[in-house]
DNA sequence: TTGTAAGCGTTATCAC
DNA sequence: GTGATAACGCTTACAA
């Protein structure tokens, strides 16, 4: 047969791997009536199936996860591929979505399955990985406008649900969860023009994301609604970096006209927008109004409630929360690929002492 | 049998999906010839492994990671087990440390499977993956000063490479990449005590992790060695968040005696610091000099090279860096699980424009 | 309620 | 250089 056997016996004591076939024998019981039992078949008297879970338990026994994937024709595991930007960098609001999904996995007993590549080389993956029978289902993270994964997917029958819509969600079906972008930034945009800002600009992560242009568009159709001009020079789209909030912030307040009020579209590039009012010595909100949209990202979070000063103005929603729910929505999907599964968040408009009316407040 | 089969067929046109045994069928040839042509195996002629090859090509053929999982003994997966704080939070620098690790797979043929758990939970979480052969070999991800994870992983007989060290590197013998984080930290320290500064605090992340504790050996080895007191007031030590590093910080600068210098254990915290500093109108580096550690975070830099305005000295160790470095190690321990691998690596010093001689230099 | 046996798609031993 | 064939450790139709 030739099987090297890499792997320990898996038992904490020396002696030989416990599988199916030893524990049947050891019981005086078939594999099959161990395995329904230890699955929770329903034909299996209690009696013998207590009698099989104890000696699971003391034989300290877990079906091989291998094994029972090529039998049963499902691995329980799910792919998320995450697509790197330049420098290799992992968009960080992946490791709070992360921590929310990973708890709704493992009561489950499902697994994550990670592969981190290039913007441009993630069709190849999802091809590998379907091919490969590695995964049940995928994420696809980070759609675009222009998203050629979501035929893909569907060609290859490969069970997914998008986080965020792509450019046009509203022809196609396919199930996704996403915020309200749009909405967010109306309402932040809105809160600021009632408080008689209409010189208002925005931070901006990368339009060509969808959840980016749909920010954008929020903000825009206030604005129009209001009646107020939107000035291109008001308007900064690039990668959700701190350094990058701070290079555009101190772009805008250097302006002979400058912004009274600027919309971010992260928590990360708000941040970098405070360190530029700060470094130029203009105080908020006095000086200057600040809103931004906020993933609830926990590093960014006080550790207890104590948030212990005067902090941002948030239109809010938690990306760990949704982590979970898409979680939820992937399980389902596994198990009925047919039914359709569509969710839009609604955040949370939180204000706080980053907004006041303007100075020069017509 | 009995397959369900929920798998898509892996190709792009409906029919059945390709396997080695329709392919080799196909290809008039046995399997055996098959997977030693695709697997390299020296005794195939040229002829032969090329026309397989093509044929493989052609048919879109990728063997099954599950069934040759099964039947190689090894699955060809690396399990990081991620260690949450409270409140689901997993520390962002690791969403670095994948990045570099996920490079250093992909082009190896690995995966990586991901659980986030409570800090609690984790042991559990290696006996399972030990006994449900899901993995080959796990990451030890946030090391302790007590780690009874390295004797578990020991007793189980799962390969295991520590990201860090444990309390007791010096006795037992594990293979681990580190930082030297104590050499790192007395750099910094002493970078201030050179520009005169006596008065400095720290700002650390939480001590019963080993690598924050090594800072802090660090930063007190400078001072004891210049003979300098240790506040103990002038400590601080939390999860490395932005928010704790803006209390911790305001603590310090309203002192009646406040530090003229703070060393900060992690970007993140400096970056609350400045947000402190800032709203308290004090001025870096005239009022207040801070030097940090730090990871090199891809999302807290800027894009190009292009910093744009003068920043922090730090001590700097990619993560990025670390996480390729690791998966290497990982690869080779699984291939060689004898080898016992032990590197530290030496962070670069970089000086910036947030430290200069304190106003009361004596 | 339990058991028998086929099969999942590979890899590896051994013979040719 | 190539080919039968027996594993790998499960799940599940089918039989009893």
């Amino acid at each position: 047969m030739g099987n090297l056997n890499r792997w320990g016996d898996g038992t904490e004591v020396s002696g030989n791997a416990v599988n199916l076939k030893s524990l049947s024998r050891q019981l005086g019981l078939s594999q099959t009536t161990v395995s329904r039992a230890l699955n929770g078949f329903p034909e299996v008297s209690e009696r013998t199936r207590r009698r099989v879970q104890k000696a699971a338990q003391d034989a300290n026994y877990r079906p091989s996860a291998i094994a029972s994937s090529l039998a049963a024709g499902r691995t329980r595991v799910i792919g998320h591929v995450i697509p790197m930007a330049q420098h290799r960098m992992i968009n960080p609001h992946f490791s709070d979505f992360l921590a929310g999904a990973s708890e709704a996995y493992a009561s489950a007993g499902y697994d994550m399955l990670l592969r981190a590549v290039p913007l441009d080389e993630e069709e190849d993956v999802y091809r590998d990985l379907a091919r490969q029978h590695r995964v049940d289902a995928v994420v696809v993270h980070g759609p675009k406008l222009e998203e050629p994964r979501i035929d893909l997917l569907q060609k290859l029958g490969l069970p997914f649900v998008v986080h965020g819509r792509c450019g046009d969600a509203e022809h196609k079906s396919y199930s996704f969860l996403d915020v309200d972008n749009q909405g967010a930034m109306e309402v932040a945009t809105r809160h600021l023009i009632e408080l008689g800002h209409r010189k208002i600009a925005l931070v901006n992560g990368l339009e060509t994301m969808r959840f980016a242009a749909d920010r954008r568009s929020g903000f825009t159709a206030a604005m129009e609604k209001a009646g107020y001009d939107i000035r291109t020079d008001y308007m900064h789209s690039a990668d959700m970096t701190e350094p990058f909030g701070h290079s555009a912030t101190r772009e805008l307040i250097t302006m002979d006209e400058p912004p009274t009020a600027v919309v971010y579209g992260s928590m990360l590039m708000a941040m970098g927008g405070m360190r530029a009012a700060a470094n130029a010595g203009i105080k908020l909100p006095d000086d200057l109004s600040m809103v931004t949209y906020d993933d609830a990202l926990s590093f960014l979070e006080a550790e207890g409630a104590e948030r212990d000063d005067p902090f941002l103005t948030v239109v809010r929603s938690s990306i760990q929360e949704a982590g979970g729910k898409l979680a939820h929505m992937l399980m389902e999907k596994i198990e009925h690929p047919d039914r359709l599964l569509q969710q839009v968040m609604q955040p949370d408009f939180i204000n706080a002492a980053s907004t006041a009316s303007p100075r020069d407040n017509a």
